[in-house]
RNA sequence: GGAAGAGUGGCAGAGCUGGUUUAAUGCACCGGUCUUGAAAACCGACGUACCUUAACGGGUACCGGGGGUUCGAAUCCCUCCUCUUCCGCCA
């Protein structure tokens, strides 16, 4: 959520944003109606505060009556202060309603795009940061994609999960599950070394949580919601762990928090079947290593470097063809300022798979779940929060798959094979 | 799931037979005096949000969340949440 001040000081900077995020310029009008509902609020708030100081006023001299005996110069006074209430109540309502179509508008403006967001609308121009600059890895004409290879070799099952639960559940078995447990742990491992904190949150989190992180009112469809208890699944472990900052009010040298966490991640990814979520390509239910920084405004963007170092790290350990992609304004999520994408080559299916997403989300997060830090003036200032994939597993372990295929079995990196004791999957 | 009790400022803790409570007091933290330095002692400041003011300051709201009664609510009522103890169930 952006901050009115921060609006109302930075208004062409805002517009701009918009413009950025392909807003069509009649819906730029947004920016004045938020003015204008605030302004309105303001005024509202003021005439409701001076009559609630009277109010106030007057009811203590009404106990100052009462107790001296003077009954009816108090009764008078009531009458007074009964009439200045039906005001007060009227304000108030005002108030209130004035406030929470505030707060829906400021919910449904995205985060302004960092300067260095490329203008576009999908992922067709989104910019390539970083190239993959040696060859490509170009298998046989007799290679397999992933999913015939976990035929061929009992790694997963999708119609055992099917039965199980339904389209989009996974089961590993064997070295497949084998190789997840490994990756798990060689992806936290390589998260300790780098100085993060391990952290194992509850799978399911609350309304306050979704909020927080903006899962609420903004992908309200995408998660797993339990009625019966008003919980949802956890679609990251960003969810639970930046939440664990919510309300929180820091001091400047508590920074930087870095905090890093597996989990499985549930998504409803309503609507999105095709021919591109063959196999593991997009389930609903993966495993996933989240790091979360909360830093210093001054140091975020040197932060987010650093995450993409790490990541990147990941994947020339695992010895995987990548890229990096700086999202352009239209393919950038609503909550993030700026965000690279990891892609990995899956060379039996000749294509970019997208398998880590880094991201600043600057204070639109810290707002919206009041994460602020006393800083050297000890005034209070949002921090700005981070999180990125490190990594994301079912795509992974695609890429693996596909890559590393032989006739003899699928030849696991040097550097996982500590974790999964086994160095050729067959 | 059942019964009882409790949730007050960073912590502890009073207020809870409704009206100088602008939430006492202690501790911690911060600033100052004293000291070569520190401790102790003493003095002072010490919440959050919003509104207002050029600024000093002023105003309103907040005593787990939400709602209600009343001229007036930390205090009474309703509801939800959380915690503690006991019982039941259970990996």
């Amino acid at each position: 959520m952006l901050q009115l001040s921060f609006i109302r000081e930075n208004k062409d900077r805002v517009l701009k944003g918009l413009k950025v995020r392909n807003y069509a310029d009649k819906d730029l009008g947004i920016i004045e109606e938020v003015i204008a509902l605030d302004d309105k609020r303001k005024s509202t708030q003021k005439s409701l505060d001076d009559q609630l100081a009277q109010a106030k006023v007057l009811s203590k001299q009404i106990g100052g009556l009462y107790k001296e005996g003077k009954r009816s110069e108090g009764d008078a006074l009531k009458e007074q202060v009964a009439s200045l209430k039906e005001q007060t109540s009227q304000l108030q309502e005002e108030l209130k309603a004035a406030e929470s179509q505030l707060t829906e508008q400021l919910l449904s403006l995205p985060n302004i795009p960092h300067e260095s967001v490329p203008a576009g609308n999908t992922d067709e121009d989104n910019e390539v940061f970083k190239d993959w600059t040696e060859e490509l890895p170009v298998l046989t004409g007799d290679a397999l994609p992933h999913w015939e290879l976990s035929k061929k070799y009992t790694i997963f099952d999708l119609e055992l999960g099917t039965k199980l639960t339904g389209a989009g559940f996974p089961l590993y078995r064997g070295k497949g599950a084998k190789l997840q447990r490994g990756l798990i742990n060689f992806f936290l491992d390589e998260g300790h070394e780098a100085g993060y904190e391990e952290i194992i949150p509850p799978l399911l989190v609350n309304e306050d949580s979704a909020r927080g992180t903006g899962q609420l009112p903004d992908k309200e469809g995408q998660m797993y919601h339990c009625t019966g208890d008003n919980l949802y699944l956890i679609p990251t472990a960003e969810v639970p762990i930046t939440n664990i900052y919510r309300n929180v009010i820091m001091d400047e040298k508590d920074f930087p928090v870095k905090l890093c966490g597996h989990t499985p991640c549930f998504r409803r990814e309503a609507g999105s079947y095709g021919a591109h979520v063959r196999g593991l390509n997009r389930v609903h239910q993966f495993d996933k290593v989240e790091i979360v920084r909360i830093e210093h405004p001054d140091k975020s963007y040197e932060v987010l470097m650093e995450m993409l170092a790490h990541v990147e790290k990941l994947l020339q350990k695992l010895e995987l063809p990548y890229r990096i992609l700086r999202l352009c304004g239209g393919d950038l999520g609503h909550a993030a300022a700026l965000t690279y994408d990891f892609e990995v080559y899956s060379a039996a299916q000749k294509r970019w798979l997208e398998v880590s997403s880094v991201s600043n989300f600057e204070t639109y997060q810290s707002n919206r779940m009041k994460l602020r830090f006393r800083n050297e003036d000890k005034k209070m200032q949002l921090a700005h929060t981070l999180n990125g994939s490190a990594l994301a597993l079912a795509r992974i372990v695609a890429a693996l798959l596909e890559n590393n295929q032989t006739p003899e079995g699928i030849r696991i990196p040097k550097a996982l094979q500590p974790y999964t004791r086994f160095d050729i999957l067959n």
